[in-house]
DNA sequence: ACACTAATGATAATGATTATCACTAAAGGT
DNA sequence: ACCTTTAGTGATAATCATTATCATTAGTGT
């Protein structure tokens, strides 16, 4: 664990959302310029591969990296605004959702032999804000909360 | 509707999975020579702005597109092979499995605020024959079909 | 035939990402 | 301490997918 790495990874830590490699080296930069974007581009790389970080792409051309939670979540859902394009990763999925995933996956399995190792779950649409707020392009808010009890089990 | 769209559409129709931009331009080109690939990319994009056709995002760092069938559905679910890189649409979701994903956007909407417009579900995973043939890197397979009653609820 | 527009093909330009390469710092052996 | 090896780094060139540009062409209506 060298300087740079551990630099890169507080940036991720200190995010809520996914981050552009971008976003990371810019970050990086502020807190201590000298890192050269490819090492961020590395690191950010061999995360992915130990499993430290998240990568997915939301179809903006470039891929977003997050912090992967402590209990290695297999399922991941994110919601992409479409409107102000944050990308919002639902950090507390309510046990009936992530049941209904697990399911998805099971049927997968069961009717394709497709064996599934990660599941990724967009939803692509407009988040709160921009619907509230007619419409506008600003930036806002932090990760969404959706556990609780789902009564209507729907 | 010119002579080079007809052509890509007519590509798009005789495919069954996800094709790359370039592999569609492979087979223009195959098809017809003369066809530029800035011409596939330009209607590529038209048709996917339309609606024609779905625009997918599976992590190689390139988009993939597949024409939209007819009921213009806005779940799709693909599994995507880490092994083989093939990218399997899962084209006749079972009733079951469509309501778990539209639980999970009205979830979503619920306890987010988040308006769902469109649904991405992808599995990553190893494919049947990837699974069963111990390992190779070769190239099988048509789509996946996925109805059928499942009696176990799972 | 004539002007007008949408579409095309070739190619340059862009943006994200990866590869290369010389250099440094840490680690090990002697 | 000295030499060797190795992993990691920063700068930058190279690559890959995609988009923009631009002159040319194919239609279309007059």
């Amino acid at each position: 664990m060298t300087g740079p790495r551990r630099l890169i990874l507080d940036v991720l830590e200190s995010a809520d959302e996914y981050m552009s490699a971008e976003q990371v080296y810019m970050e990086v930069y502020r807190r201590h310029p000298g890192v050269g974007i490819a090492t961020v581009y590395r690191t950010l790389q061999l995360l992915a591969e130990v499993g430290t970080a998240q990568r997915v792409n939301t179809g903006e051309g470039k891929a977003r990296y997050k912090l992967a939670p402590a209990g290695e979540r297999r399922q991941r859902v994110i919601l992409v605004c479409s409107n102000c394009s944050r990308t919002i990763p639902v950090t507390d999925l309510g046990d009936q959702d992530q049941q209904r995933i697990t399911q998805l996956e099971g049927s997968m399995s069961r009717n394709t032999g497709f064996a599934v190792a990660q599941s990724l779950v967009q939803f692509f649409g407009t988040c709160a804000e921009c619907g509230s707020s007619a419409a506008g392009s600003g930036r806002h808010g932090g990760p969404a909360r959706v556990s609780g009890t789902d009564t209507t089990g729907y």
